[in-house]
DNA sequence: CCAAATCCTTGATGGCAATCAAGATTTACC
DNA sequence: GGTAAATCTTGATTGCCATCAAGGATTTGG
């Protein structure tokens, strides 16, 4: 083992694991674009990645946690989605759109995390078609999940949507505090609980 | 006027004038691309475009009229949005993955479109940056709009749920029949009628 | 321009989930 | 491991929206 670089951290392995399954990313490529998550987080549980109205633009890499996107109204908050271990997680419009963010992002444990700037992301994409296409295909996956989700949401039965979100997710019962997945089905958690 | 060649159609046209507003690309570029949108349509009222079950992988172009996507439950079909003049309109999940489509869309008004098969369009995107960019940026907006929507769908009171909308997309209260905007809005005809 | 269908509005009633409340359980953190 | 906080469950009540029904307005298509 060479000593004259350091190491690479325990995040930086694992996001360089997710890219490599991308097809046609070479080592190379990858080793460039990693180097490039020069943002190093770690939360507590309870603190904010991203405040509503802050403007952050970046892209985070979830290495090791769990958070929450929530929309605050007026009255309540409401939970529209969850940062999972090795997967990305941002405020999307404001990410793409460089406006403030609209979004609140709160780990629900403590979570380390990777981030890299919307500038530097953007240059990879725009450089390399390899990373065009694993762009694309992120932006396809959570596009489909999303019109998934709104089905979910339309429909009326607070049952109908318990039971799809539990068909297609059944892990999230396991792995996040009930009264946030109880939002995130619009329904309360008494209703939820009554529903198991 | 050369008679060696037909016209081009009228929606050729129109779609040609969308792909002018693309940076960077060139008018060879645009006259190549569209020659591969072969399949011309004309819907009358209340005819269908896809059937819910119905494998059709065609990215459309709406050049005139009006067409809704809705989702059909065991009881009722819920509305999840609405082809507009001068836009593409798909199944969206069912074009990305070539599942069949659980969705259907029905044309509101007569409606002429032009389609493009999955194969041909993603052959462009593959082969050409410009068009990789076109359907990225495609991709980004729809999903900054889908997130936006998530809002409307989770707001507890019909009420928000219809100034949100109305703030939004004001145009579509004059051009949609109301119980379809009811449906889309999650609320029934007999609701949304009273407040307004 | 007319007839028929579709769509929109207004009213009365009932059901279901939100709300309020309290106790039980789990989880966090020192 | 022990204590405090957070979360989950169960129960009673209320309010709001869906449902059902009917009359009026608009639109469609010949």
């Amino acid at each position: 083992m060479p000593h004259t670089s350091a190491a690479p951290s325990s995040a930086v392995q694992a996001l360089s694991l997710l890219l490599g399954q991308v097809p046609h990313l070479t080592a190379t490529d990858i080793q460039v674009f990693v180097a490039h998550w020069q943002k190093e987080v770690q939360l507590p549980r309870g603190e904010f990645l991203i405040r509503p109205g802050q403007a952050e633009h970046t892209l985070y890499f979830v290495h090791t946690g769990l958070l929450r996107i929530y929309f605050p109204t007026g009255a309540e908050e409401i939970c529209v989605g969850f940062g999972y271990e090795s997967s990305l997680i941002c405020s999307f419009p404001s990410f793409v759109t460089g406006q403030p963010s609209e979004y609140g992002i709160q780990a629900l444990r403590r979570s380390e995390l990777l981030g890299i700037s919307r500038t530097d992301f953007m240059a990879f994409v725009e450089q390399n078609a390899n990373f065009a296409r694993f762009w694309r295909a992120e932006l396809e996956r959570n596009l489909v999940g999303r019109i998934e989700r709104e089905i979910d949401l339309l429909l009326p039965d607070p049952l109908h949507r318990y039971q799809r979100l539990l068909a297609r997710s059944p892990q999230l019962f396991q792995r996040v505090p009930k009264k946030y997945i109880a939002s995130y089905l619009r329904m309360t958690p008494e209703t939820l609980s009554r529903l198991r």
